[in-house]
DNA sequence: CTCGGATGAGACATGAATGTCTCAAAGTGG
DNA sequence: CCACTTTGAGACATTCATGTCTCATCCGAG
């Protein structure tokens, strides 16, 4: 406590630890702590030093997860602009931590924590406002509420975050599928014999992966 | 043993008691076997014959899940005819049994038992190959791979399956909801200036819960 | 080299959930 | 009305994860 420089040490080594965790928790939230410590590569002594108990491992995983969703909703500036781009970079954002939203969806009404509900309902929030703009916009679709789309739009998260980790979907594939399937739907567009359709606005690799 | 009648009373008491499991699991994996009994109107006592242990119950709560899964593709007849068709049969006939579903999305990979993973494994596949089939009927883009339709029409289910149990969204927008979601997309179509948008399959209400 | 702090390994106690048991009460069919 | 079964309530032992402790080791700083 009197050395400043070892608890920014700290710091760092919590963040690790809690990222191992999710690797652990996102799966199996009824994991042991014997197991999330090997997964950090650190002792089950070291695990309660660093955090007093099971609770508080938790608790700060949650929190960490949504410290990064409102991290990628402020990098994707939703607030402003067309709406379709704000999602756009959204789900650029997200994707790198969708393994913390599927821990989050997963255990969403696990907590009896005022600051972590707090917290997720502001994002959630932000998240309605966006797709309530885009609707305002005519970007979005009306007759879907815009509580669903922030609904279904964090379940595609959190199922690309556990599909990740299963190794059912590749990352490179994750941003793209959400936007495309999100946006787009699973319907192709026949408008005409001739297909001027979504003009690929990146080349990304269309292949169709078989597990 | 001897009285046959006995019996069969016995497996429509099991039904119950699984779905009453489900209402609780599906929301807390971690739930101490009081609140399912509880849940179940039954005692803890009733509850252990009924089923011999934890594992037991929860074996046999996913093996519902797949089965009304496998109903649900069943009664959708989903290897027949269009695939958009089939698809909306398909969503019609899974919905109700939404929380089933999440809780298999839940605790999918928690499962040693080789009888309930071989059953999952038939139901994806026969999601992938109405995804596949309708890639080929020119129904569903072939940009996004079957595998991801399959995986996230999953997620959309499971997802609705929460909201529903929280309140976030009610029972009969549920399958409205999803359907029109995952074919069209959040994007609104604009073709021309003036909007004759999709219209309307059914007067739902257009509200915007705010919760 | 020596010291201080951090870590890992392990022992130990604790508490909670589970599994098993008995017994009294209630319901049902003869 | 009686016999049988099922159920609920509770006591009880057991298992296991958790939380706490000590001690030996390792590493970096001075």
């Amino acid at each position: 406590m009197s050395h400043p420089s070892y608890t920014c040490r700290m710091a760092t080594d919590r963040d690790t630890v809690l990222e191992a965790a999710v690797g652990v928790l996102s799966r199996r939230p009824t994991a042991h702590l014997d197991e999330i410590a090997r997964a950090a590569g650190i002792s089950r002594a070291t695990l309660h030093r660093l955090f007093p108990g099971r609770e508080a491992l938790i608790r700060e995983v949650g929190l960490l997860g949504l410290q990064r969703f409102a991290a990628a909703l402020d990098t994707a500036v939703v607030e402003d602009g067309d709406a379709e781009a704000a999602l756009r970079r959204l789900v650029d954002a997200a994707v790198p931590d969708a393994a913390l939203c599927a821990f989050l969806a997963g255990e969403n009404q696990l907590y009896d924590d005022d600051h972590v509900n707090a917290l997720w309902d502001v994002q959630i929030d932000r998240l309605h406002a966006l797709f309530l703009r885009g609707q305002q916009q005519g970007v979005f679709r009306i007759e879907l509420s815009a509580a669903w789309l922030s609904e279904a739009f964090f379940d595609l998260i959190a199922g690309v975050g556990w599909a990740i980790q299963d190794g059912r979907l590749a990352p490179r594939d994750a941003a793209f599928s959400i936007t495309e399937l999100f946006l787009g739907g699973a319907l192709r567009r026949h408008a005409a014999p001739n297909p001027p359709q979504s003009t690929a606005r990146s080349a990304r690799t269309t292949e169709t992966d078989t597990p």
